[in-house]
DNA sequence: GTTGAGCGTT
């Protein structure tokens, strides 16, 4: 079933074919392999003789109807590569509403670790980097091992310099050594802080707003990872981007869409103190029902495993939470405009709908896995990260200078790779970006807001 | 020289 899609740059360009998946769909990572920045496709329905956007989930982009066809299709930037490319003719084409532009590069996330997991035991670090270079720089790798036998436990982490490189590793599931790996965003709170201020609120949604458009719509302005629409319809939405920049910079402003004007706020619940308050009622959730929503890997296992162990469709809304919609046009919308909403948001996060939300009260219908049903401590404001430097055993600054091969194929020696400085340093504290964490940006406490 | 869902000695 897999096939060549035929992708133009621009309507009028020529195209250029990029391979489907077996299962007919196109990886992102695919598309943007040969067009760099590319957040998602289109095409001119002949019947309307309008853009058609195609359907994005999960890093995979679905044909039309099922059948890609014949079509030629254009590739989709988000806008401030698009400004780029047009030299500022902005008042033109397509229903751009007022907006200010978004600077910030979709590419300037911060990466996170990865887990790596269901590594073959014989694996080992040095392994691991080599499989895993071909994604971009890495700037750590460890396999988890018995400290007493050596044995590896089947899973590690890994760190990229850049996210662009993360986004391609995560999108695509990894074959080292004849097993089926994957790689996600660990369930640990260094993930989960990134998920931060990526979602905004987009209040006054009309009813024929469907996640799809809004989608595409804000596509535009960054990676879109998420949209959120509750059922039944409550006039907002959700809507997570890759880049927490995007969604802030995004905030404050009214669109236009579909003809309606609709107004864009933080999501942030900020609600961290408020989960101290009601600790005995907080069941137990991990910190990241966050994993699933953003850190998934679609493809499961390779082998026989079976699925996730948290998967939260949380589906109902639990009893017991705050008073339906609407009833609250006694409370005075005028004066707070964003109350029901917001009301409305905070009951949808609540019941993990979302598929975030910091208290996760509803997690899923099976036992937690995370042992022990208690609720790490957010620890909200804490810099719990070390100052530069100590965090990782090996961190290496580039991946190039392969002389250590001594250490990195026989001696485990703590399994340390021992690239802490390669060649070319002048010194600590030079060029950010090489030498392991000195550069890792802006710790993680300060996207908290 | 076993195992196969998970979540990280520092």
């Amino acid at each position: 079933m897999s096939e060549y899609i035929r992708v133009a740059e621009e309507e009028d360009e020529e195209p250029m074919e990029v391979p489907s998946e077996e299962d007919g769909t196109l990886l992102l990572s695919t598309l943007a392999a040969q067009f760099p920045g590319a957040c998602g496709l289109k095409y001119r329905n002949p019947d309307t003789g309008t853009m058609r956007g195609i359907r994005l989930s999960d890093g995979r982009l679905y044909p039309p109807d099922g059948d890609w066809e014949n079509r030629i299709y254009v590739a989709v930037f988000p806008r401030s590569h698009t400004e780029n490319k047009k030299k500022g003719d902005q008042s033109e084409g397509e229903q751009i509403p007022v907006v200010t532009t978004i600077k910030k590069r979709t590419d300037r996330q911060k990466c996170s670790d990865l887990i790596v997991l269901g590594l073959p035991w014989k694996s080992t670090e040095d392994d691991l980097k080599k499989y895993f270079s071909q994604f971009g720089e890495l700037l750590m790798v460890q396999v988890k091992k018995d400290p007493k036998t050596g044995q590896s436990k089947g899973f590690g982490f890994i760190r990229f310099g850049d996210y662009e490189s993360q986004i391609k590793c995560m999108s695509q599931r990894h074959n080292i050594d004849g097993r089926w790996c994957d790689v996600r965003i660990p369930n640990s709170r260094e993930g989960a802080q990134q998920m931060m201020n990526r979602k905004v609120f987009v209040g006054r949604c009309t009813e024929d707003m469907t996640a799809e458009e809004l989608r595409f719509y804000f596509n535009k302005f960054g990676e879109v990872v998420d949209v959120f629409i509750p059922k039944p319809f409550r006039a907002f939405a959700f809507v997570t981007f890759a880049d927490p920049d995007v969604a802030q910079g995004l905030c404050g402003e009214d669109h236009i869409i579909k003809g309606a004007s609709v107004h864009i706020s933080s999501a942030a619940p900020k609600s961290y103190d408020r989960q101290n308050d009601r600790k005995g009622s907080m069941a137990q959730g991990q910190p990241g029902g966050y994993t699933q929503a953003y850190g998934q890997s679609p493809w499961s296992q390779g082998g026989g495993r079976t699925g996730h162990p948290h998967v939260s469709q949380a589906g109902a809304m639990p009893a017991g939470t705050l008073p339906n919609n609407l009833g609250i046009s006694s409370l005075g919308l005028g004066a707070f405009q964003l109350s029901p909403a917001m009301l409305a948001a905070a009951q949808a996060i609540m019941s993990g709908q979302g598929g975030w939300g910091p208290v996760g009260l509803v997690s899923q219908g099976g036992p937690n896995p995370g042992g022990g049903g208690t609720l790490p401590p957010p620890t909200a404001t804490g810099p719990p990260d070390n100052p530069a430097g100590h965090n990782s055993t090996q961190a290496f600054g580039s991946i190039g200078s392969v002389q250590t091969s001594a250490a990195a194929t026989g001696t485990p020696s703590n399994s340390f790779l021992g690239w802490g400085a390669t060649q070319g340093n002048e010194g600590p504290s030079t060029s950010p970006g090489v030498g392991g964490w000195g550069a890792a940006p802006p710790n993680k406490s300060g996207a908290w807001n």
